[in-house]
DNA sequence: GTCTATACCTGGATAGAC
DNA sequence: GTCTATCCAGGTATAGAC
């Protein structure tokens, strides 16, 4: 890995760790072995090295999920699935966390990969639902935009009370209270 | 207001805006318009003034969602009347977003009222939960603890699709959501 | 209780040598 | 491409006068 490369892994870290306000150049600099000079050679400073770092997360982030969408079986196995994936818990969403740090918000070019993030989430989600409520295994009542808002929803929300916790288990009781939900509307054999 | 109780509430808002890292204490003087030495006169430090301003957020936190929570009515219309109240979506979760605050997390003192918030949340709901399926109110096959888990992650993982997106509308959907996938699960008229 | 002075460290960046 | 020197603002706190 080159040092720009490894630059941006230790931003992706820190940004993920302590937020951008929590994390300063020197802090990258030293944890990528990279000096002072070799950081300002590859990037403009902090917010374009955070721009890449960023938009690489959100791009993971996509890439992660699309694995559980685009599976095999029954659209709700697949939502179950991607609800259930394993997950670095306790370090909270990489992309999420970004939307309680205000130096991000405020700058258009930090803000789009993150709000793209989610609006590619949510609708994706909202498509699959749709999908199960045309081949009947959903019921047909359930509103697919505003169910996908709710579950993506109990994810982040799980990271927070989970930290809030300092245990992973309430993001799996969030997550299992989620399941437990959906489960009301899946239409068993001809219901 | 006296100077110690404008420095309070001072903390309070930047710690909601920016966070604890982002929160300096020449910020809390500026805007409580305190001096210097008369911050330092009334509280130790940043820690000290911010555990002030920590509990007493969480403690205003618990405060008004009690409101909904011993209202009168059946124990869904509660619920949905606390997941439906009015927020300030954009502004997030003044409690929540601590949890995104590493140097809060790593303080035992800072980190408590946080916890306790939520875990008192959590409970508090459950216990509605429980009481809904034992007046018959609520499906018998629902989790109390997992669905409170769930519910209080939507608002919480609302709130960060609300900041992603820009607009509260990312949050009414998830409550949305939330309250449709609750429907299935309420029994009318003996069924 | 509040003020000003002072101290020391870190944040974020530029300049120019190698 | 990388290094070191340097810069100025801001963060956090203490000391002592009023």
């Amino acid at each position: 890995m080159d040092t720009r490369e490894r630059l941006i892994e230790s931003a992706r870290e820190l940004l993920w760790e302590r937020g951008y306000v929590g994390t300063s150049p020197k802090a990258i600099q030293e944890r990528s072995g990279a000096g002072q000079g070799s950081m300002y050679h590859h990037f403009h400073g902090k917010p374009d090295l955070a721009l890449a770092a960023i938009s690489r997360s959100a791009e993971e982030l996509r890439e992660r999920a699309e694995v559980q969408f685009s599976g095999p079986g029954p659209v709700v196995d697949r939502i179950t699935a991607y609800l259930r994936r394993e997950r670095d818990v306790l370090k909270g969403c990489p992309v999420g966390r970004l939307t309680q740090d205000p130096d991000v918000m405020s700058d258009p070019d930090l803000r789009r990969p993150v709000a793209e993030t989610f609006a590619w989430l949510t609708d994706r989600l909202a498509t699959l639902l749709a999908e199960g409520r045309a081949n009947g295994e959903l019921d047909a009542r359930l509103d697919p935009a505003a169910t996908a808002g709710a579950l993506v929803a109990v994810l982040q929300g799980g990271y927070v009370l989970a930290r809030a916790a300092g245990s992973p288990e309430a993001f799996a009781q969030a997550v299992d209270g989620a399941v437990g939900l959906l489960a009301g509307h899946v239409r068993r054999g001809g219901e």
